[in-house]
DNA sequence: AGGATACACACTGTATACAATAAATGTCAA
DNA sequence: TTGACATTTATTGTATACAGTGTGTATCCT
């Protein structure tokens, strides 16, 4: 998903959201060329709403321009992969930091705290009954809602761009892995950490804020490194990941 | 600039550049709309090359889209502004950061000393004899260097991305004071920060290289203070500031 | 048989025409 | 005189046609 998303446009986010799709799915491998008129007719559009979409996933990073002309499908490295959750870190670090130093409105806290609380309630006794797609739901607006706490609508944009870099976004390695026990402790500690981020903001500890953002970040790493080394057999399940070469 | 500059495209990068020209140069105003129909007229170019060249744009934060349907100029508080500059140097940062913590190619690094050296040549015995428009473009190098040095496309890719978010360039502040002597003394200052960036880099000191590249950012920001608190004549000399608000 | 050149095909980049929707203006009524 | 509604205008979103260019293949020459 892009910073800011189109709502009206049927015919662009009918191309954005099935190429996406498409490609996540792994409906074309990596390094692959798009046609564009082949794509158009899969997906029912024009050839006119289809670049848009083109265009907008090449800066999303997801293509790349082929210097002959078109686009085609990037391929990733897992460097690609960890930099880019390492960025998403760094940057929500950033936008906690500086809501710390700058102070937020009682309301904003107010609401962080409310969707703290509306997390927590996401747990049951038996780790097997959680709302898990509650969880992942309100997890993004947990993590939209920081990127805006900084106060500017550039930071807010290019956090929230952050994190929808190519596997980066903050349930790219969860959704599809509900059954995963494991998983579902981490979530735990995430929740943990959720409360202490905000917990700092709201202390005017900058420093300790943008930490834990930055720690907060590396869950998905563990997450990538489990489901990379461990058990390779949930590669397929988590969209894009053929698309990482090594 | 965006990060990747499309090169052979005639019409479409045209139409970019003829925008960019035209809002940072104060064509139109902040917030003002931007007709598809007049401008591909003055442009000289049709609408469709045009609409791709808007999308960039907006992508690039320096557009926005309106609800109703087309394109407006962004308005920016200086809240935009100092956050932009502030992102820079954060990604800078990490980048050098990791550079450092991975450690860089002996040749990576030759280039980037053989950088420094250049930008030392710009400097003459009187200040006023520096070669400045060298300098300026010698500066843009060392920085699309430097975000290089991490490693993964992706790093670079994001790192240049903000590099070039409007009014965050590490020449953003420069051009058009060429004259201004304080200006010249910052210059001064800057290299020697590019040159402690490296040197941390090279011997594996990745805090201290994150820290030097933040701080290296903030020299934007005092430009920035500089130009509107001081000498508001200045303001109408660089590119886009009449779009900041407040 | 291997390589190079030429031709044909396919695909992208661009222009323009059309349709749908939002904005603006004018008129009618209260 | 003001407000609301309808009509007209303008502008965007979309589709398609065209042209230029790159790619692949086949044939011919060495």
């Amino acid at each position: 998903m892009p910073a800011v998303e189109p709502k009206r446009d049927t015919q662009t986010l009918k191309a954005l959201l099935g190429v996406r799709d498409l490609v996540l799915g792994g409906g074309v491998g990596a390094g692959e060329r798009l046609s564009e008129i082949a794509l158009a007719q899969t997906l029912g559009v024009s050839r006119t709403p289809l670049r848009a979409a083109l265009s907008r996933l090449e800066q999303e990073g997801l293509l790349e321009l082929i210097p002959s002309g078109g686009y085609a499908v990037r391929s990733f490295t897992t460097a690609d992969v960890f930099d880019a959750i390492e960025l998403r870190g760094v940057l929500e670090g950033t936008a906690a930091r500086l809501a710390a130093e700058r102070g937020v409105p009682p309301a904003r806290l107010a609401q962080m705290k409310r969707l703290l609380a509306e997390l927590d309630n996401t747990f049951r006794d038996r780790l097997e009954d959680m709302l898990f797609d509650r969880y992942v739901e309100l997890n993004a607006e947990f993590h939209a809602a920081l990127a805006a706490l900084a106060g500017s609508e550039t930071m807010r944009r290019e956090v929230e761009r952050a994190t929808h870099l190519p596997f980066a976004s903050p349930s790219a390695f969860l959704e599809g892995q509900e059954d995963v026990p494991a998983f579902r402790q981490s979530l735990i500690f995430a929740q943990r950490q959720h409360r202490d981020i905000v917990s700092a903001i709201e202390m005017r500890e900058g420093a300790r804020a943008e930490a834990l953002a930055r720690e907060h970040a590396r869950l998905a790493r563990h997450n990538l490194d489990f489901v990379m080394g461990q058990d390779r057999s949930l590669m397929r399940r988590v969209p894009g990941l053929a698309l990482v070469s090594e």
